[in-house]
DNA sequence: CTACGAATTCAAGTCGACTTGAGGTCAAGC
DNA sequence: GCTTGACCTCAAGTCGACTTGAATTCGTAG
């Protein structure tokens, strides 16, 4: 019961078995051994994966992941790139943080067109200088 | 010189015009008419791709994003559903202040294995029940 | 000892969001 | 009036992140 196999982690972390399988072969996390066929994973993995939800989450990609938080649980990036990145992060936030304010807006405020609307474009204007995001993103179909 | 061209738009709003006409083709933007075969923009194209990249940056999909606001400026989404998109960005908030958090005291604190280290393991906890992102995501190649 | 079900491999497919390329059009400047 | 270059269309390609399916291998329960 030390080790848990691929059912379980699926189960555990809400992450679909081939998923498991797709982030082991791309170095991600490591199974630790196997029973027969079977992949046997640590407990750690679960800790691991949900290091990698979280970074999703900031849109890092896996390979961005991997290098942040390493394979094995030890973390490769230099401090002042963590911090970088962290920053990032934050900035993201602001500018989440505006959109939500924004959405809320637009739901009481119910002139029209808002794109005339002052404190709508205060808003936007708050939300970055240029068009252009932080990251560059891609994304799934979220159900609704 | 009331109309832009794509060009224009792409440069102003930092977007490519590849991408611009794709958005057209799928309805998120419209150009108003045509000066031979080029498209004309409207002004408030740019605030409505400023917009668009908010919503992608809170992991929308460009339909969500269509629904959101609307080809025209004006806003389809009830008020409750607007709501409720702005509280599930707060929570994403929260995610990524503790993921900021996370990465900055992995920069402070080098004890040899994070998973280990109860603080960790707290700003871990804090970060969502399971290991279930509050949206499933795809994401680009962010070039570092 | 056999059947069952959960796991395996590997190649191919899918999906969203674009990008690329070939081949064509047009308006403005010389 | 011809060239230039920014724009056009449309089909096909790309990329990351998975998922699906067919064919196979196990270990455990009956």
């Amino acid at each position: 019961m030390r080790l848990l196999d691929i059912g379980e982690v699926s189960e555990r972390a809400g992450v679909a078995p081939s998923t498991l399988r797709y982030y082991e072969e791309i170095g991600l996390i490591a199974s630790v051994t196997r029973h027969g066929l079977r992949r046997q994973f640590g407990p750690e993995v679960l800790l691991q994966l949900k290091l990698i939800a979280l970074g999703k989450m900031a849109g890092f990609s896996l390979d961005t992941i991997g290098a942040m938080f390493g394979t094995g649980g030890g973390f490769d990036l230099p401090r002042d790139r963590l911090l970088e990145k962290a920053e990032a992060i934050d900035q993201q936030v602001r500018e989440l943080a505006a959109l939500a304010e924004t959405l809320r807006h637009i739901a009481r405020c119910k002139a029209p067109s808002h794109l005339e609307c002052p404190s709508f474009r205060k808003l936007l204007a708050a939300a970055g200088r240029d068009g252009t995001p932080a990251k560059a993103r891609r994304f799934k179909a979220e159900p609704a």
